[in-house]
RNA sequence: GUCCCCAUCGUCUAACGGUUAGGACAUCGCCCUUUCAAGGCGACGACACGAGUUCGAAUCUCGUUGGGGGCACCA
């Protein structure tokens, strides 16, 4: 262990499609990972399946990556020295390897068509053939022969040419430990299609290689793909590198998540109004965790105590509880100004309640705001909902069981007149919560009411809902005439 | 069919042969309270099953059952 190599880890994604959870969730381990052993993270584009990648979704991909946070070392945009960082830029890398691989014949040509394969495939599922794997029909055609067929424009693929003395493959893998693969298993799987293009199995291992990976973490369902990985770096005379199989990540019924259970997508979550930080340290949990008592493990933290033998075998189910929990208390520890400038501000302009200059000259009127706002606000987004009673003057929109409930009630006027009464006489210097609270404290007592009637009838005229932040907070930040004026229209709404 | 993986509260997990099986989310209750939140306190709640090994097993072994994944000229 004295002399280990340097970490480099790679997070490859298929551009097939969106980022999603999944994927996510191996891109942190791998970040995380990197950071905390001092090591390179490389971002790599798998694209070799030219009918389902698109640039685009390469771009939403590397967007997403942005707005997580991870950062990476090496890739498509930022270079390195193992450039191209993409697959379909990388295509002549892997048709030299393959060639080398022939000469040295552990590979060699295959002229079976799809149907022969398949004929082959069905006839030995009759006869109830435990491998059903490739026959190796073409292995010992004669080289010479094989050439002259090529030569002649046959269609053919490569096929790696797995050593028959192989036995048993065993991977050493960081969270499951060592798998055993019994040798029968392993064909002479293909590594270069018809039309020339790269398999995955080959692809990756050729590049993985060549990029210097020494930690391969990856989702479980690449294991049993591993034995023919291992294959290809053995014909390769490249070091095997450590292997890290991570869990699936399942719905709410065991399911592989998927859109039936909802949002699936990095962006989706982004949009939904979830903080990158909350969520990366809500998905660096599921399946891995930092001592079974942490839940709130920053970002700075991950980076620098994230460790593979911490991760778990089991599957895990994706909870949207949790991770809006995780998403408030993220919230509910930034400071009233950082709330109020980064999430709090962006909203109410994008919401069109405020003007983007006007905030400067209002930064203790936003303070006070964002210190009510906070701990009622679960996700971004919310906030504009919260204030925008804030921002109508002196015309509240009024929502109607609220009035029925709180003002069109017999007596709802008497509550009124006395509060207005009771509040005219502060003057603008006394107009504050504490003392817009005790001046109105001892009203319902004298007016024979309960508190709860009282305040929500108040309530209501001042903020058009019986639900709100609270009162005394509420109209200071409204202001004296404002809310008199409120006061004073409500009068006419009571029964 | 075959190969591989997995198995602790509803969920995420801790435990690395000896614990009243711990924490967090969710749920429920109480407190606080002028509504809604937030907060405080508490309750509920798990070692899938069966054999071994051992003085002692959630932990080790085997089997059963249940889930998941692979077996492509997809990644």
């Amino acid at each position: 262990m004295s002399q280990e190599k340097p970490v480099r880890v790679r997070f490859a994604p298929s551009p097939t499609g969106k980022l999603h959870v999944g994927g996510a969730r191996t891109a942190i381990y791998n970040w995380a990972f990197a950071r905390a052993n001092g090591g390179t993270f490389i971002l790599r584009i798998d694209d070799t399946d030219p009918t389902r990648s698109t640039e685009e979704n390469t771009q939403v991909i590397l967007r997403a990556m942005r707005w997580l946070g991870l950062d990476w070392d090496e890739g498509p945009d930022v270079g390195g020295p193992c450039a191209p960082y993409k697959q379909t830029d990388r295509m002549d890398i892997y048709l030299d390897a393959a060639k080398r691989l022939a000469e040295s014949g552990d590979a060699y040509p295959c002229f079976c068509t799809t149907d022969q394969l398949a004929a082959a495939k069905k006839a030995a599922q009759d006869r109830n053939d435990p491998f059903q794997g490739y026959q190796r029909t073409c292995r010992d055609i004669d080289p010479a022969e094989a050439q002259r067929r090529i030569d002649a424009g046959e269609p053919h693929v490569w096929r790696i040419k797995v050593p028959l003395d192989r036995g048993d493959v065993v991977i050493h893998d960081a969270v499951h430990g060592d798998v055993t693969f019994d040798a029968k298993e392993l064909d002479d799987f293909v590594i270069i299609r018809t039309d020339g293009t790269p398999t995955y199995n080959f692809a990756t291992v050729v590049d993985d290689a060549a990029m210097g990976i020494t930690h391969v973490i990856r989702g479980d369902d690449h294991l049993s793909n591993t034995p023919r990985q291992v294959m290809v770096y053995e014909a390769l005379g490249a070091p095997v590198p450590t292997f890290a199989h991570i869990s699936m990540i399942l719905g709410a019924d065991g399911k592989k998540l998927s859109k039936r259970h909802g949002a699936t997508s990095v962006e989706e979550y982004r949009d939904a109004g979830y903080l990158p930080d909350a969520f990366v340290n809500y998905l660096a949990l599921l399946g891995w965790s930092l001592d079974g008592d942490t839940t709130i493990v920053p970002r700075d933290v991950l980076a620098k105590s994230f460790s593979l033998d911490h991760v778990s075998k089991n599957p895990a189910t994706f909870d949207p509880k949790k991770l809006d929990w995780i998403n408030a208390e993220y919230m509910s520890a930034m400071d009233d100004e950082t709330f109020a400038h980064t999430v709090m501000v962006p909203e109410l302009v994008e919401a069109g309640l405020m003007e983007e200059g006007e905030c400067k000259g209002r930064k203790p009127w936003l303070l006070k705001l964002a210190a009510i706002i906070k701990p009622r606000a679960k996700l971004l987004g919310q906030c504009a909902d919260l204030c925008r009673f804030l921002f109508e003057g002196d015309e509240v929109t009024m929502d109607e069981k609220s009035v029925a409930k709180g003002l069109a009630k017999e007596g709802c006027g008497s509550y009124v007149n006395a509060a207005r009464e009771a509040l005219a006489s502060l003057d603008t210097d006394h107009w504050t919560a504490d003392d817009i609270d005790a001046c109105l404290e001892g009203l319902p007592e004298r007016l024979d009411t309960s508190k709860r009637k009282f305040f929500q009838t108040v309530r209501v005229a001042e903020c058009g809902n019986m639900v709100s932040p609270p009162l005394g907070a509420s109209m200071e930040l409204l202001g004296r005439d404002t809310s008199l004026a409120r006061l004073d229209r409500a009068r006419t709404l009571c029964g």
